[in-house]
DNA sequence: GTGCTGACACAGG
DNA sequence: ACCTGTGCCAGCA
């Protein structure tokens, strides 16, 4: 049995942990771990990101993936993520960023 | 060890 | 809006 690196583990975790609707960049979720980089991040998602709703998971410009940009886009809109309307449709981060916090309703 | 690449981030022009 | 350079960390030839 192969297990995933520990890392991409926590990062696949964090993943999963962001509520519909909202975001978080790859420097968010490498700092709400609190090691490793966006980078590492992002390789992490290349690679096994399929298992989670890497649709979650953007860069700071809220640019779409290439290539996955109208699946992401209808994920988007399915799930009411802040999004900027134009040519060029992409996130609105400074909306749909996620603090982190699991605490739905203290 | 060296150098390039990558689902990144930020500052400048 | 676009491209460039620099910093960052890890993987690979």
């Amino acid at each position: 049995m192969s297990e995933l690196p520990e890392y991409a583990e926590r990062v696949l975790a964090v993943a999963e942990l962001i509520p519909p609707g909202r975001v978080m960049t790859y420097g968010d979720v490498a700092e709400w771990l609190g090691e490793g980089g966006p980078r590492q991040v992002g390789r992490v998602m290349a690679l096994y990101g399929g298992a989670v709703p890497w649709w979650r998971v953007v860069r700071a410009d809220g640019v779409p993936l290439p290539g996955h940009e109208r699946r992401a886009l209808a994920r988007y809109r399915a799930e009411g993520t802040p999004l900027r309307e134009g040519d060029a449709p992409r996130i609105a981060v400074a909306r749909a960023r996620w603090d982190g916090d699991v605490t739905p309703h203290t």
